[in-house]
Parts: structure tokens; sequence; C-alpha cells
DNA sequence: CAATCCGATGGTAGCGCTGTCAATATTCGT
DNA sequence: ACGAATATTGACAGCGCTACCATCGGATTG
């Protein structure tokens, strides 16, 4: 016994097709592939569905079709203004598209990415898009048994478990350094707050610099497991400063805490960039216009986001991208906190 | 002819029962409600799901059981660092519960909220939390149609659709003013950045407290539907001071705007608090440690988000609260960059 | 000891949609 | 004009799970 509409009275495709007069797989094609009815159908569907007010049931065409249209998205923190950009690409790109983003926060625990990975299985979601690439052995695993297109994303190395879109964090870190050198700074700090991956790749560009001019000294580094903010950047700097009191510069792993130093200065009045010159990381908004404005690595976060969720649909639309890694480059903002000394 | 599994080789539930030596039914339940279960049945079935690596399809059980475990979020923006605290609070209580999240953003549009709210209708959605409390019409006819608890978040009003957590932002933008006023400030300037309603009303609070106290000017005012950022606060402060230039403080309308100030004022050398106090709003993490340290309102938006989907799921399961309107207050934190004057 | 209740289990019948493939209509080339 | 190729359309049979109701044995009660 075939009700009229669905119990919760919501008309289903089948009521459709019948005051449109087609048969229900008729109406299914026309909200897939209009293309493929001829035009006197697509009309009658067309209006007989806005008549009946019909919406279309996901758990019922998810199952019946074997596949969802749902596309997952590991990231490690939903603080860190980093993260919201990358965010921001993604829901651009995906809100215009036929596919929706399933958001998880791994909170910088691989275990628990493996975790979300798994439940991920359960969903069989269209694509995948995860943070960094150090994953577990059983995350790869799971991700390979997986069948979709994963993107991942942040960083990029030599072995994709698909696909990459990110930059090199290592280069990063190298390049920030080469600039202070060259300015003929000599006692270049390192102050890092959560060392996750992609920071320790930031500090082996550090470390790999110093060591190359022979300025490398253990003193001159300070990290905490702590996450990041401003104000740990002043105090993470006060403690750089008792154990290296002849720093002449130093490289924050991102802005917040460069901008926490910038307030240290002032607070000690250290001139800067006289005395102490600044490197940030990430270029957020305000390094451009403090005071005095922060010297930060530019990075192209919202195009990953949107990079990302582009080469998982078109991998699924059959227009795999040539090539499996993207590298979206760094640039370099020099501003006032690492003006060259007078 | 049934196979032994999926197509695409996963284990069904059959395939779990058939193991265990259950009917299907009942191995579902143990998926549901395991203690409805004898215990030798419940062992049984969850060594035969282990062994098959069984994984539920959601679809399926979305489809059988005629709803969904998703949670809708619709918020106005990825960027503003004021929702991704809020958010991070909604994915923390989602993560430990069964409900998962699904986010939208609605950029600040009411009509691309209309579209996504009817988006959500195809899903069935167990809950929903929507921002602020202004909604189009058809809108909250959409909502009171889909027969799920629903969540208003980020402000309070008189006529929730369902139920409501957040704060007067017309009680905080007035609290702010009259602490100014307290201070002896009478030239206060208003600034502000994208208009929501929420930033509207906390100008209403602004205009009250100063028509009260017989100082409202529109020379004071400045504001600009463009986005927030630190770099607007220094420009419209700018155009503030062409306008206004006795101005004795400035209301920003949240800190990023602040702290934009705070630099413009350092460029241009006017002494905080002693020429110009500053007053924040959201009391983001940088204002507690900047150069003066700024006065803000804080508000419990990780709270907010936390409570929201608590509010969702109790309602779920039978256990609505007892107040459909959570006011979480606010409070002034007074600090340096609105001191008294000497 | 029969009547009653309750917890544990299973059978049946879909949930609303789409994959597959066959059946028709339509167009085209020669 | 005729067969072949192509464009449209439809019938059927599930997708994997759960709601609903029936069943059954054993505990409880007067």
């Amino acid at each position: 016994m075939r009700r009229n509409r669905t119990k919760s009275g919501e008309a289903r495709l089948t009521d459709v097709a019948k005051l449109a007069g087609v048969s229900p797989i008729t109406a299914s094609r026309f909200f897939r592939n209009p293309e493929a009815l001829s035009i006197s159908k697509r009309e009658r569907v067309e209006s007989a569905a806005k008549e009946l007010g019909y919406v279309p049931n996901l758990a019922a065409r998810a199952l019946a079709s074997q596949r969802s249209e749902v596309i997952g998205v590991l990231i490690p923190s939903l603080t860190n203004n980093v993260f919201s950009d990358v965010l921001r690409g993604i829901y651009d790109v995906a809100q215009n598209s036929r596919y929706s983003i399933q958001l998880v926060n791994t909170r910088y625990s691989i275990l628990q990415e493996e975790k979300l990975l798994r439940l991920f299985q359960a969903q069989k979601p269209a694509g995948l898009i995860v943070t960094g690439i150090n994953q577990t052995a059983e995350s790869r695993t799971v991700m390979q048994a997986m069948n979709c297109p994963i993107v991942q994303i942040m960083e990029i190395g030599n072995e994709p478990v698909d696909m990459m879109v990110g930059f090199s964090h290592y280069d990063a870190g190298f390049t920030a350094i080469s600039h202070l050198l060259s300015q003929g700074r000599k006692r270049i700090g390192f102050l890092g707050a959560r060392m996750d991956p992609r920071v320790q790749r930031r500090f082996d560009g550090y470390r790999d610099a110093m060591k190359a001019a022979g300025l490398l000294d253990q003193r001159l580094i300070v990290t905490t497991p702590v996450p990041t903010s401003v104000t740990m950047g002043g105090t993470l700097f006060a403690d750089l400063l008792i154990r290296a009191p002849d720093m002449d510069a130093v490289f924050c792993v991102n802005d917040d805490l460069a901008l926490g130093v910038v307030f240290e200065c002032e607070r000690r009045q250290i001139a800067v960039p006289d005395q102490m010159a600044i490197v940030g990381f990430n270029d957020l908004e305000f390094s451009a216009s403090s005071v005095p404005s922060i010297t930060s690595v530019r990075t192209n976060r919202y195009e990953m986001g949107r990079h990302a969720v582009t080469m998982v649909t078109e991998t699924i639309e059959n227009r795999r991208p040539e090539q499996p890694i993207v590298d979206l480059g760094f640039e370099l903002m020099v501003r006032q906190s690492s003006a060259k000394v007078a």
C-alpha cells in the first residue's frame, strides 16, 4: 500500500513523476542530467517538482547509487587563522559544486586523525582532504583502501598518498633566515610554539641556514609544545633574551608570535629593527599594518583550499590534474621589522 | 541472488549477523542499543563485526530510519576569529557525540542563508544551529517546517524560532560606552566595519548611551560595509579624526579594528589612553598582551558553541532545556587603552 | 497453577532512489 | 524508402538498513 507522499508529508520522486506523467527514472534523470531528456519532458518534470516542492532524499540517492557527494576534510585546528583561510577556499569552491564538505578536527593528533579517517570510511566519501604528510602507517593504509581522490594539503613531499598541494616549509624557513643573514644579522633566534610537523620543517630550514653560515647556537633556540598566541610570543622572547642577550634578530614560526615579540620589544624599549629584527610567518592581515610592520612569509592559503577541492572534483570527473603535486610557493614580504641596520 | 558481501567488498550487517548466528535485526540493535541484547549475543556480534571489519552504511541507516544524525550549522564567515571560537565549541561537543556537523557559510547574506536552509531540508538534519536572529520570513517558515531542534546563536531576542543562546549586543555596546563616559570621556567615536545585525545592535547601544548623556554627534560615527581588518581600523580612525579632531575616545566594534587604531595612534604619536581611549569588542587573545593592552568586551564564544550543540542533542533525547533562551552574558575587560585620564 | 507481563529475538516489508538493460521513438545515410 | 544508428524512455530489481509487530520462553503474581 503506497501512500501518495512520504510519511512526513514530503513529495517523493515517484510523486513528481506521476504528476509529470513520466516514469520515475525519467524524473530521476531530470535532476542528475537534464540534457538527457527531451525539452517537453524536462519542462513537465520541472514544473511538477516545483508544484510539489520536491526535495531529493540524499540518503536514498547515496544508498542507491553507492556513493555519496561528501568530501571529507581533516584539519588539526579550528582556531588557527591559517586554517580558516584554507577552509574558506575549500567552502567557496564546494558551495558552488554538488559536493558538500564534512569537516573534522584532529587537534594535532595523528591518532585522532586515524580514528576520524576510519569514521570517514563509513560515509564512502567522494574525496578526502587531509592536512600534512605525517599520517600514521595505518592511516595511509586506510586512505589507500578508500578508493577516492585524496589531497594532502599545507605542505608537499615526495610520497603523496594520491595528490598534494602546498609548499616547502623548509625552503620558506631557509629563505627567511637567508634574508636576515643578508641584512647582516648574526645572532638570529628561533621562536617556535606548538611544533607541528610543518613548523618542525621551518625549523630545519632555520637550522641548516644557520649551520651553513657557521652561526648555529642552541642558546638561540626556544620552543614550546603549547599552542601559539601573541602572549606566548612575548613570553618566549623574554626567555630567549635571557639565554642569548646578544640576539639581534628573531625568526618566529608565525605572525602571532611575531606580534607578541613586537609588543615585548616595545615594553622593553628594544628598538625594532635597529636592535632587533623580527620575521614572522603566514603574512596574516595585521602584519602589513602593525607598527612596525612585520616581515613575514606569505603563503597562498585560500588558493590552497580552492585547489584541493578542485583537484578532488576534477579527479572524480575523470579530469585528473596532470601534476599530482602542486607547489603554490611562498613569498617573503620584507617590511620594517627587518629593514637593514643603518 | 544475494552475494556474500557488498559489491565493493565490504561486509554488510547481514554478513555480520550470519557469522554471529543471529538475525540481522539483532545485529542492527547491537550497534544502536547494545544493552538490549543478552551478553552472549552481544559478544558474538561484536567479534563477528570485528572479524569482517564491518562499517555501517550511514546512507542505508538514514534511509531506513527516516532520520540522519547531522546537525546543520549556518555561519556567516569562516574568516572571522569570532566564529572559529564558536565552531571549536560546536565541534568539540559534536565529535564526542554520535552527531556530525554539516557546516555552511552564508557570507553574511540572508538570501544565501535561505537557500542553504532549503538545502538542509533535503538532509533532514537532526538539528540546526543558525547565526543570529535576522532571518528572512521565508527562512523562518522553512525552519519551522523542519521539525527538528533549532538553536539561534550569537545573540538573543524575544522571538526564538525554537531556542537561543547568546548575549545582548545592545547591552554590551551600552556598557562599553558607559565605561568611557564614567572615565570622563565626552567625544566618543564609533568605528564600525561590516555592519551586520549584531554590530548594528552594538551601535544602537552606543547611540542610546551617547544620547542619554547628551553627547551624540553624527560626526563621531564612521562605518563601512567592507569586512573588518586591522588595516581598516587605522583607515577609519584617520577618517574619524578628520571629521572630529577633538575626539577623545573611540569604540571599535571589534578588536581587530581596535588594534588598527592602536597602531594608527602610534604612527601619529597620539598618546593612548591620555589623548585617546580605545575600547574593542570580543576580547581576542592579543588584546590582553598588546601595548597598550586593549579594553574589550569579553564574550563566551566557545561556550556558546558548546551550549548550542548540547541544547540540540538534549532536545533530541527528550531532555529539552527548561530555558529556551540562554544568556551567556559578557564582561568588560578594562585595560590600559581606556584607563582613567590622570 | 493459570493469567499476566516482560525481555530478547526474529520475520516481513519497506525507506526513496538509481543501475542496468531492454524497448521504443526519431533521425540519418544512401 | 529502408535498415541502421542514435536519442529517449521505461520496467525491474535491488542498495543496506531499520520500523513494526509477532513470537517465545521464563519470571511474577494472586
